[in-house]
DNA sequence: CTCTTAATCCTGTAAGACAGGATTGATCGC
DNA sequence: GCGATCAATCCTGTCTTACAGGATTAAGAG
């Protein structure tokens, strides 16, 4: 019992049980068909099924829990669910644990994306989405007072520019990167809101959302553009001169 | 000995044991500001250490090991290395696992990228980077003839353009992207090289080049756009057409 | 000083065991 | 008969011990 596969004589022992565990595990989810919500075999069955031990599989379990395919809690079974940016960032994050990459990195990549994003929104958006967005804008337009509101409501509106696109892994590397700046840049978000006033990232909003609707695609790109070069002045400008020790507190 | 941290009443049992040894883990990481090639503690040491059984540490170790922070080899430590693709595209593999996203979003989402590429390849380059990228097409010219060449030389103009952005995010992404493309279309790319030829792939490798070396971004990121709109439509088009279920063999 | 070899370290894997949360079914009360 | 409470059972989280085999290193010989 040394090997998952041992109909064939080649030596595929070279690769990890662990590893075969987890080819396993993937190909189940595959053939299976399996979608979010659905529960895989236990760690026992798994282990008596492929003759190996429970540790054996539960570091596969903890691998593809890892890379975001399924979510592992006491007394239940494994579960499937949907991709979110968690694990994204958390891949990046690594790069930048490591300084293979910085804030501003994260940003100039977002900058690129989400103008892509909106390239495609404007290209794809339904009618719903279209009218989801002006409601969005009109909100924001009606909370711009309140920071903290307002801050929600443009998570709103990215999270649906995403959407818009049709695109899912539009929405999952927005997701991520965001998160990270989130984390990273939780005082440069703060300065955002307060120096700089609201009533200009307002207006490009509203322009990028006009050209959304409108399927102005070019229209869209450049106000985005706009919007993030705005942003990456405001935010990275003391980064940048200061030192990049600005990390969360606790 | 249950909690890793029992200097406080504080109920941190709510957090698994496997999760602190990753805290803890990626924690030391950042303290001790380990770069690729550093080693680990060994499993032993992290479990006497922090008072917690070896398994638990070998999950936490799997853990960071799945998000490609540390490798593990039998007989070494954990061993950090730098980042790449591989995860990421894992992570984006696991949404095409359970539905969520398929090959045209994967497609769609490169081009978004790779268009933000050059421009900033295109801001950022140094001569060094022009000069390797004449280099390449030069080369490409010359093997033209040579669909295998001509694709390894394919491969490093595009590696060669995310390194000239100065953002290594980007050759994580395109690399990660190239990588899910690669496993899920071989058949696409036998097609695109034999049925379409390559002068004109050809032609606007040679666009994208001349306009990042002419510091010209709208121009590069028109010949990558229409560069990938071409492989969109001659790869892509066969696929929406018949089934999606063109998977590689074995 | 260099090369070889053996001791030692470390990881990969196994098996058994126990605590505690989650699930489910059965029993009891209304 | 139907719903609610409770207990039996399943399952995960964790610990302990143990051993095989690759990797490292240090000691000894030339």
């Amino acid at each position: 019992m040394q090997s998952v596969n041992d109909d064939d004589g080649a030596p595929a022992k070279s690769v990890s049980l662990v590893e075969q565990v987890i080819a396993y595990l993937r190909d189940h989810v595959a053939s299976e068909q399996l979608r979010p919500g659905a529960r895989l075999p236990s760690e026992t069955t798994i282990s008596e099924k492929l003759g190996v031990s429970r540790p054996v599989v539960r570091e596969a379990m903890r691998t593809l829990a890892a890379t975001g395919l399924v979510e592992m809690a006491v007394g239940k079974r494994a579960t499937i669910v949907p991709v979110d940016g968690e694990m994204m960032s958390r891949v990046i994050s690594n790069a930048v644990l490591i300084g293979q990459a910085n804030e501003r990195d994260i940003l100039e990549l977002r900058r690129g994306v989400e103008i892509a994003m909106v390239v495609l929104a404007a290209q794809h958006r339904t009618e719903e989405q279209a009218a989801e967005l002006q409601s969005i804008i009109a909100d924001m337009a009606r909370d711009i007072d309140d920071a903290d509101l307002y801050l929600a409501l443009d998570l709103r509106l990215h999270v649906t520019l995403a959407q818009a696109t049709g695109n899912p892994l539009y929405s999952l590397l927005i997701d991520a990167l965001r998160q990270l700046i989130l984390v990273a840049m939780s005082t440069g978000r703060e300065r955002w809101s307060q120096i700089h006033g609201l009533s200009r990232v307002q207006e490009l909003h509203e322009q990028i959302v006009a050209a959304v609707v409108a399927r102005d695609a070019p229209a869209a790109a450049a106000a985005m553009a706009q919007h993030f070069d705005d942003a990456l002045t405001v935010i990275l400008a003391p980064v940048v001169a200061g030192s990049a020790k600005a990390t969360a507190p606790g």
